[in-house]
DNA sequence: CGCCCATTTGACGCATCTCAAAACGAGTGG
DNA sequence: CCACTCGTTTTGAGATGCGTCAAATGGGCG
């Protein structure tokens, strides 16, 4: 699916459900708010939903909106000029998705999963920043965890076997699922991927083949269960942990 | 030198340049400061010298300061658990260093080349980033140019061949050189490396040996001519940009 | 001049890619 | 309820780009 052809559809709830009662509320750019600007966010936001597979925008395409994910995964992808594949970005639930001061999308956007976005029209929200200092700070901060992230995900690509990217990228998920669900990773998890193989192996910079010998072969060690296509079962994090060479330990000091 | 042991030394300039003759004043984070914050900047700065090879802080290590580069270049690199290397980070005149908010360094900074660092303590430098809105969102904006290009990065290590690697570094490179010297980067150019072989390597995923062999690759074809250990001559930037594969393209668009 | 270290070159092995086919699962229609 | 289809995932066999190990070259400096 080099190119998927679907254009977005979306539909348009001119009047979600309030700001007090998101579930992404303690955790998203608007965390900080003070109440009043809370309100005049409400004002201005808008949500949209996206099924799984559906692009959000090209990259090169306009995009009058930023937004926080609700519900569900998107993905940023960059394409070289043959085709060839490179995913740069991994968005979940309170990730902040474009760029403030930028009109034009630098990646293509995809829901991988059914997809719910709360978007707020550029200028305005731009103004905000502007008037709520409290916005641009926690903004400043998601960002510099993206870039620690990213930074992660660099010697994840330079320097890691196929193994260990597989190992290394179920504990990332394991992680993240995990902080979401404010809970502690460790021990025997369950864990519902929200990415096809084609979707992880452009994550991780390999093919689908060597993703799915990869994923047999921790399966066959004893360090993973499979259910269905998108089921995995950890059988230890912390030996998953181990088995990815070395993961977020440095991300996680403060 | 997987673990140099040199510990930084360095000298410390208590009563530096002043901001307004400074070269890095209008890229730099304090960039959009208003005098009253720069003179208040100007009593808490102070700058610190470090020689080629030297090792300005470890990872883990506390860092009770942040910084601009002044002059020369410094990286950030992880390691795994076993040795191997990955660089994460390239700074260059202009740049910011360190993480406001945290204490402990994430990654391990070491000078490539004779570098110059104009320091703020930490706690001072929060403390004006709070009462000075310009200074944190100048911050905001050198990060997410910083992201976009570890974004690209990303793709590089994921999805390039060798020679791709090779060709795009030489391209990043004459681009952030010509970008600091104010001109537009084009035809023959002449390109002084701020890294070794080996930090090559560690920046592009590679050995230093493969990078060797593209290097002399690259020359056989033409594209580069070599002076002496760190000289290159790029026959035409946009050749170069073109073996490359796909290059900043997508960051250039605004 | 001679030593030291960075770089280059060479020969070989292996992890991952490529191409191809089989297995599987979900959804549809008879 | 089963047969069929389509897309995804798994498995297999062979090719290759890059890594590994080892040696040669070369430039800088005492």
């Amino acid at each position: 699916m080099q190119v998927k052809a679907a254009i977005a559809e979306f539909t348009a709830a001119p009047c979600g459900p309030s700001c007090v009662t998101c579930p992404i509320h303690e955790r998203a750019v608007c965390a900080r708010c003070d109440t009043r600007y809370l309100e005049c966010l409400e004002t201005v936001k808008y949500y949209r939903r996206y099924e799984a597979g559906q692009v959000v925008v090209w990259a090169g395409d306009e995009m009058d909106f930023v937004a926080s994910i609700v519900r569900g995964v998107a993905t940023l992808t960059r394409m070289l000029d043959d085709g060839r594949i490179q995913m740069v970005g991994l968005l979940m639930p309170s990730d902040f998705l474009g760029r403030p001061g930028h009109r034009v999308a630098t990646y293509t956007v995809t829901a991988t999963s059914d997809l719910e976005l709360c978007c707020f029209r550029r200028q305005p929200f731009e103004k905000m920043m502007r008037d709520d200092h409290r916005i641009s700070s926690r903004l400043l901060e998601m960002t510099l965890d993206e870039l620690d992230a990213a930074r992660e995900w660099l010697l994840l690509l330079g320097r890691k076997s196929a193994r260990e990217k597989i190992a290394s990228f179920l504990s990332i998920l394991a992680r993240r699922q995990a902080v979401l669900d404010g809970e502690d990773p460790q021990g025997r998890m369950h864990l519902e991927l929200p990415l096809s193989r084609e979707a992880m192996s452009d994550y991780l910079g390999l093919t689908i083949e060597t993703v799915s010998r990869q994923m047999t072969a921790l399966k066959r060690d004893g360090l993973i269960e499979l259910s269905g296509k998108r089921g995995v079962i950890l059988s230890d994090f912390d030996s998953l942990v181990l088995e990815g060479g070395t993961d977020g330990d440095a991300v996680m000091l403060s």
